[in-house]
DNA sequence: TTTTATTGATTGACGCGTCAATAAAGAACC
DNA sequence: GGTTCTTTATTGACGCGTCAATCAATAAAA
């Protein structure tokens, strides 16, 4: 049966895997043996290719970060001039792929994951930071020194309505809480 | 050595250990002997005492929601006015007791916790009711039918800030918190 | 002697990670 | 073109540790 080149595609079978059962059950309790079983193969195999739970975690969370970075980067090269890139971050945020339920649960179990893993900390942080950045850069020639402020306001809401999102149970909404955020947004513009 | 009555100071001892630990460990995979361990006595006698673990994670969550709230009670008896009243709101929300770092981490692993146990979410779905409920009541009176989504975006941002205080792993800083959600608030009022 | 407090020891389940074994695809050699 | 060797794919079984929960036993107050 061995077919060669089976890596890439069993890795990637087990990321998703990963993503859909934390998703299901809410929680990072999931074993090996269960994600192994989603994917197609066994719990050993998993092991084989990723070493350890750990390192299957970590690929997860760096998917959902890579899928993400990706969709924030397209949106942001048909925005012109800096309220329109701050837009399309928000957009991006809350876009298709970052909104679907099982990510967003998988998201919140990450946000706690990192209090404790180092690793998982620092993809984190790579994600706040450079979030922070672009609402920096776009902020700066629209609203001068206050950017700084207005950035920790507008970062923080998208992070509470995602938050709300993924604790509320109901079908999320990507589109209200992108409004409310660029009603934030020209608020803080003044218009 | 049985002195009787003790079993409201277990009780009280355990819960306090249960929010100390799940902050220290930064995760709800804490064991009942390592509560049990910091409350000074026996995992069985933990277990005497509640049952089972699910119901020392729920005391304490109870326990810090109660706290919460009473803060919450008393800074509205000294406010005067809708305006007063919101703030009023904020303030304990970002106030000490619900700000330190220990119940900060407690309270996001008991969001998640919530993703897949039915009575934490009941007791969380609670806290939200009744913070969306303060805001509304008070915010009608200044922006009429804004109010809803208004308090919508004052909630998220509240969260939001909560999170990634959360997440920073910096000293917390409930008075810069605080200061941004009024901001956001007078700039709703168009103040 | 009944009730309350308390614990050490034990049980039963579960999960991660490992290992030995099987099987097929290619490589190397003649 | 066949034979042997190596590499890749794959899994069942299992050891080892951990942990929640129970139980039987001890001790002191009422």
């Amino acid at each position: 049966m061995p077919k060669l080149g089976m890596e890439p595609i069993r890795r990637a079978a087990l990321v998703k895997a990963t993503i859909a059962q934390i998703g299901e059950r809410g929680s990072l309790d999931v074993t090996v043996a269960q994600i192994a079983k989603r994917a197609g193969m066994s719990s050993a195999l998993a092991h084989h290719y990723f070493g350890s739970k750990e390192q299957i975690f970590l690929a997860a969370m760096r998917h959902i970060l890579t899928v993400y970075a990706a969709e924030v980067r397209g949106a942001l090269l048909m925005a012109d001039g800096p309220q329109a890139r701050i837009e399309a971050v928000v957009r991006a945020g809350f876009g298709t792929s970052n909104f679907r339920p099982e990510t967003i649960a998988a998201w919140l179990n990450f946000y706690v994951l990192s209090l404790t893993f180092k690793d998982a900390e620092r993809l984190l942080r790579v994600y706040q930071t450079r979030l922070r950045s672009n609402l920096l850069h776009d902020l700066r020639p629209l609203v001068g020194d206050r950017a700084d402020a207005v950035a920790t306001r507008l970062a923080g809401l998208i992070d509470g309505l995602y938050l709300q999102q993924g604790l509320s149970g109901i079908p999320a909404d990507g589109r209200a809480a992108t409004a409310h955020v660029l009603s934030a947004l020209r608020l803080e513009l003044g218009q």
